[in-house]
DNA sequence: TCCTATTTGTAAAAAACTCTTCAAATACTT
DNA sequence: AAGTATTTGAAGAGTTTTTTACAAATAGGA
């Protein structure tokens, strides 16, 4: 295998020469940072001539300076990015190339950029609303953000009163509307291709005074010019498909968060709902 | 002060371009190693033009490219001084006690343990099963697994025909099952608490000789005495609910895979369902 | 539907960088 | 001390990178 560059300087420092060894002295120094600029600016660095920096990299196995400070960028990917980046954890049981592999290092990836990406403040101001049981809450999802929408309104439901669910697809939505007041709270799904039916809706929303929650995908729905809350999350893998996979870890997190702020109130909702699977025997003891 | 290049990024997301978007998604994404190479191979890797990279970086502030490198160097010196492991890209903008940090990280968590416990043959043969047009297909889901299951349906339906969807949880099943023939494929979802009426589902499915497959969490669900092909996620993250992150990933996942072996047949599925969405204008053009 | 404003990429000019050559400087040997 | 071998940097050739100018494509509005 390929000893990293630092090694290989090390090994070799004794047959290296005065204005070499000043060299090396420089890399080493700061490593990696100072042999990432030109070499020009290495060698006015290190007081030597820029041959003498091409000479040293073509000593120790270098085509040339580039391929040096490619080599240099990729040992920094590895030293920086945690052990979730380098799948060394999971990599193992699962060969590299298989589609496991693949796609969930695409979505961990998706994850890290979305995730890094949110403001927190955002994200608290919109639990807040959702959290406001004074606010009646509407949930509109699209085609194919059908079954998020309908995630997100299956634990609300539990959650808090006033939420409902409307599918923007259908016809019946404009019904809804004219139940939507001043302060509601709206959350619109619309990710590619964005529905002209949902951008509409958006709009009417917006003109009642609603709030708009708008979770998208990277590239941003048109929704996005009536509200300012607006969650985009990275939703390209490695498929004919896009991955809803950051989406859902939002909602979630959404969720966890209304949940832990209207605990004391949502409390008995949920112990009356344990009470009812109980009686009705619906469901299994939990194992 | 200075702020830091991918504050800066963060900062004016909102009023960026389509390209300039996907370029922060991947200066961000590896950051900050993807921005020390030349102008051309980050173009490249974003898939924009070397202009718009160009562009970019001068509306952050900066008179170049040139100079925003070594801004990306002087911050990289700064970090790598102090602890690299720090340097968890979405630690940056998010408090580590935020509760978007601690539900990310347990969602992280819990993906490496259960994809890592996936066996690919098993996997393999699920996708190859659900791949084969001769069979047919029944999902089914319950209460919790609802959006989980419909979710999956929605795609298999563009990819495959023959293909249904049974709410566990609703009467009219029992004609369902009339239906199904021996070699039949039935995706059965089952979280905690465990559903009675799946239970009774897959014991019946079973018997008329169908492949039952069982997607479950980590404590896995009784029906799994059907069938060995399981796939049990471990869903337990810091809130009142569980995750199904892992889950969707996994499907999302099969989904990938049996559209990559279907695709002969599936092109033309596709192609004509993209006509009928240009020819209904019902979706905005992509953007 | 057409028109305007914006965005984006192509292509070529300008700039910077890398490498090679060669001669001067230095070190080493006899 | 002289000769030889090695090391070093100046200078320029050749290459790549960066930037600019402009035209095509796209989006949004009338």
């Amino acid at each position: 295998m390929l000893t990293s560059i630092s090694e290989r300087l090390q090994d070799r420092f004794d047959s290296l020469t005065r204005a070499e060894r000043q060299l090396v002295a420089v890399i080493t120094e700061n490593y990696p940072v100072s042999g990432l600029g030109s070499i020009t600016s290495l060698a006015e660095k290190a007081q030597v001539s820029t041959p003498t920096v091409a000479r040293l990299v073509q000593k120790i196995g270098f085509k040339g300076f580039p391929e040096f400070q490619a080599q240099l960028r990729s040992e920094l990917e590895a030293t920086i990015s945690g052990p979730i980046a380098k799948h060394d954890t999971w990599a193992e049981a699962v060969p590299d190339s298989h589609i496991l592999n693949q796609f969930t290092e695409a979505v961990m990836s998706n994850i890290k950029t979305s995730i890094g990406q949110i403001n927190t403040e955002t994200f608290d101001q919109c639990c807040a609303l959702l959290a406001d049981n004074k606010r009646a809450v509407y949930v509109v999802g699209g085609r194919i953000t059908r079954a998020m929408a309908d995630y997100f309104f299956l634990h609300m439901q539990v959650i808090r009163p006033g939420i409902t669910h409307i599918q923007a697809i259908s016809n019946a939505w404009p019904h809804y509307l004219l139940n939507i007041e001043r302060g509601d709270v709206v959350v619109i799904f619309d990710v590619r291709r964005y529905e002209n039916s949902t951008l509409k809706l958006a709009e009417l929303a917006a003109a009642k005074g609603a709030e708009i929650i708008l979770v998208t995908d990277q590239w941003i729905s048109p929704v996005s010019r009536y509200t300012k809350r607006v969650f985009a999350s990275k939703i390209t893998v490695p498929s004919a498909w896009d991955s809803s996979v950051t989406t859902l870890l939002l909602l979630e997190t959404i969720i966890a968060q209304v949940q832990q702020a209207t605990w004391p109130e949502t409390r008995a909702r949920m112990q009356e709902l344990e009470a009812m699977f109980d009686d009705t025997k619906f469901f299994r003891k939990f194992t």
